[in-house]
RNA sequence: UCCACAGUAGCUCAGUGGUAGAGCAAUCGGCUGUUAACCGAUUGGUCGUAGGUUCGAAUCCUACCUGUGGAGCCA
């Protein structure tokens, strides 16, 4: 019978045929153990000399790391496995040898692990970074349908910039310019307006040259847009998303974090609600740690970040920022016209921003002042401003990245860890 | 674009002016409970590239290339 290393328990004292690959091996002269993956787990077979034909222990004897097999033998329940299970091999088929696979046992440094990008994707570490990625997107989905969103995907290809365009990738559309999308925001305002609650989860691109662990050039973002949501009710859904990303990965990926040894206690304190700050409370925590370089209607830059995150064990929003650092459709703080309703989330542990969001502007005199202000046309200018004419209503949205979301949950440093083929400033290839 | 650091065997690194080294991988042999297994042997080199200093350069100097960490930048 054929089955996965994850439901082996299911088998025990049966025979099954596991297809695998190996990924190490130990042995002796009359004994091997063959450390066997097969994309859904990782399991140990063992094969004693005296009960295997003399080729099949010769073979498992010689066969080289990553080779593939098909391999045959009863499962056993055995304390000493960390899977609690393990396999006695009755045979082995060999489907491929691999010769001189590069990524050995050893340590490994970052340039030829990613030039290797395409096989390090097998490595234990890897793989529960992946199965984290993989539940969190699946989170997402759970969460935003339970909530009665509507998913609707804006174009990838958009000839629409609202802001200027040397951070954007541009890509010939026959004979006009288009841009690789760098928000899907302006269309989902749309879409919001037609049907009312709605996500996106897609791929966006920015141009920039930035070279730090918290950065890629093709990177997803998750954006809901939620037609009469105002500020405070879209900081309730931001909260409770995100304290539901990190509730589904404990109760789903227990094993992957302790592959990746994150410290679990620091995951379970993370409940909705989460704290927040103003801007301007967040200057002050700043001076009176000392920070000599921010004054007012300054941006934040990540040690900034790290610092007032270090104040809690909880993400922290900032909110209710300066309108002159922030983007121009965000709607004004009714008291204080000078700041916008906006906030971002940093996530603990020096991780950064995770989430940016804001009630939009939906009075079309206002809208139209901020275009002119500044300067701004293009093709959205139309369109974008008509949203604000026909039946406009307060609406709210975020966007959450997904890389440095996984970063902080699985606990990897570099965000190049949490995407299978990360794109980077030096980096195409794989 | 700027700052710092690095580039030596397939991989990870040591070697700081005098014969090019180790561990792992690979190959061969040994071992019935291994967990990055262990033990013995063998194989493996354009010391990033170009130029310079020197009797002599992996080592010192200059330029360049590549990478890493960070800054700037980052709705």
């Amino acid at each position: 019978m054929k089955t996965t290393i994850q439901h082996v328990a299911k088998h025990e004292g049966q025979e099954v045929t596991i297809g695998a690959w190996l990924e190490n091996k130990r042995s002796s002269g009359k004994i091997a153990f063959l450390q066997l993956r097969d994309g859904t787990g990782f399991m140990q077979a063992v094969v004693a000399k005296n009960s295997v034909d003399e080729e099949v222990f010769k073979l498992a004897k010689t066969l080289n790391q990553e080779s593939s097999i098909y391999i045959t033998g009863t499962i056993v329940e055995d304390k000493r496995s960390p899977l609690g299970f393990e396999m006695q091999v009755k045979h082995i088929d060999l489907i491929q040898e691999a010769v001189d696979y590069p990524i050995t046992p050893k340590e490994h440094g970052t340039e030829f692990l990613m030039d290797h990008r395409h096989l390090w994707l097998r490595s234990k570490r890897q793989h529960a970074v992946m199965k984290i990625r993989s539940e969190i997107i699946q989170a997402t989905y759970r969460f935003f349908s339970d909530h009665d969103f509507m998913k609707v995907d804006p174009p990838i290809l958009t000839g629409a910039s609202a802001e200027d365009t040397t951070e954007l990738f541009h890509v010939e559309y026959f004979d006009e310019e288009a841009y690789l999308s760098q928000s899907g925001q302006l269309y989902l305002e749309a879409a919001a307006m037609a049907l009312g609650k709605v996500f996106s989860f897609g791929p966006t691109f920015r141009a920039e040259k930035s070279k730090t662990r918290r950065h890629l050039i093709e990177f997803w973002m998750m954006e809901p847009e939620m037609a009469f949501v105002e500020h405070e009710e879209s900081l309730q859904i931001q909260e409770e998303y995100v304290s539901f990303l990190v509730k589904s990965i404990l109760d789903n990926c227990q094993q992957e974090l302790q592959v990746l040894n994150r410290d679990i206690s620091k995951l379970e304190k993370i409940t909705a609600p989460f704290p927040k700050i103003t801007y301007k409370e967040a200057i002050q925590l700043l001076k009176d740690k000392g920070f000599t370089d921010i004054e007012w209607g300054d941006d934040f830059g990540a040690p900034h970040e790290t610092a007032i995150a270090e104040n809690y064990d909880k993400p922290v929003f900032i909110t209710n920022w300066p309108k002159d650092i922030k983007a121009f459709y965000m709607q004004p703080h009714p008291e204080e016209p000078e700041l916008v309703l906006c906030a971002d989330l940093i996530a603990p542990e020096g991780y950064g921003e995770i989430i940016g969001g804001s009630e939009r502007i939906h009075d079309y005199e206002l809208m139209k002042k901020r275009y002119e202000e500044h300067q701004l046309s293009g093709p959205a200018y139309e369109w974008y401003l008509e949203l604000r004419k026909y039946g406009s209503v307060p609406h709210s949205g975020f966007g959450l990245g997904l890389e440095r979301t996984v970063a902080w949950i699985a606990g990897v440093e570099h965000v190049r860890e949490t995407i299978p083929f990360p794109r980077l400033l030096n980096r195409l290839y794989p």
